[in-house]
DNA sequence: CGCGCCGTAGGACATTTGACCTAAAATCTT
DNA sequence: AAGATTTTAGGTCAAATGTCCTACGGCGCG
């Protein structure tokens, strides 16, 4: 096995336990133990868990740049895109009702353990709110895109947490739906100037 | 100093720490230190962290449960009830956007360790939710009460991630007046049914 | 071919930390 | 002062982290 291969592996055995467990819930053992390399090994390629959570941030923004990438390439509408993106909150219900939503919980985490890859994380998020505010300008709300972007993200993460904590899908749907609605309201053909976002 | 006073205030501090640095990442010495109390006689009074965890979350729920019903007994209108339940995200701003909020963040934590007393923790969350319904109920929406209430714990929620990603207190502001406006919206004297909530 | 180099792999320590426990001193109560 | 309560100062044990040392196999080179 060639040692950038095994790098890879251990990021993304890194990363599914980092979501699933938490950072700090996560030893080094346990992630060698997922790749089946011994210790000693393991210290081969990464010295400190900190260097392991540098990678695994660094690979989830590329995997997150990809698929925005990827959404803002196809035929979609904006809004369309917007609504792809809202919801992989149905996509991944399973896993975010087990375990949150991997930026936000993450971002959490750091922020509590006051940890220096803090920022780096947050520029998940700020991929994300990058890639609306785009949408939104393409919708033709250049004015609040930014505070447009801010508030369907949030929603995003309002879902995400109530969902982890009561694990009812119905709720899921029912706030994806208004999402929806909502961004309909926010940008129709030509309809009085909705109540939202007054930046 | 007696031992029930003693139990409060390690319960206390204990309840801080664990909502800034996390459950996991704060150590028995951690509590005892703030305290100034030798290990020993923190043993004393309790013998493992998940005892601790959970007469932190009893506390918490305790003290919920009077803030509630204090809005409760109090002369305000259920819809200004409700926006001094969202208005703690301006009021503890600054602990939010440094530690989140209490609820979401211990619940997200708990149920990625998987810990037993996760389900106590989301008894916050619930408290909150049975109050809010009550709010809404007496506002005439008892048919879609319980939805519109998860609708503001969501909402709370996501302003108070998003607050701790990117400190942006305006956004905060700015998302509490939309959630004002929106109330305004759900619950007026005689309007057009909004386009919210279909439960 | 033989020899040393280097990338890769694996195991054996050493150190630290944190949860958990005990014995006995100090303090309070009656 | 007897007896219970509270506090202190230790100590144990397992897990986690950080570091080193050996081994193997390909490969360039004299």
């Amino acid at each position: 096995m060639t040692a950038s291969e095994t790098r890879r592996q251990i990021v993304v055995a890194a990363d599914r336990l980092f979501y699933e467990r938490g950072f700090e819930a996560t030893s080094f053992a346990d992630i060698a133990g997922a790749v089946r390399l011994s210790r000693g090994n393991f210290y081969y390629h990464f010295r400190t868990k900190d260097e392991i959570l540098q990678a695994v941030i660094a690979h989830r923004i590329d995997a997150t740049q990809a698929v925005l990438d990827a959404w803002e390439a196809g035929a979609d509408s904006p809004a369309e895109r917007i609504l792809s993106f809202v919801r992989i909150l149905i996509t991944n219900r399973t896993a975010i009702m087990a375990h949150g939503c991997p930026v936000g919980t993450l971002c959490n985490e750091l922020s509590k353990l006051d940890h220096a890859a803090k920022d780096d994380a947050v520029r998940l998020f700020t991929l994300f709110r990058g890639w609306l505010v785009r949408q939104f300008t393409a919708l033709g709300r250049e004015a609040d895109a930014d505070a447009l972007a801010l508030h369907v993200l949030m929603r995003s993460q309002g879902v995400a947490t109530l969902a982890t904590a009561f694990r009812d899908e119905a709720f899921v749907r029912r706030e994806i739906d208004d999402v929806a609605a909502w961004l309909t309201a926010q940008c129709p053909p030509a309809s009085p100037p909705a109540s939202r976002p007054h930046p």
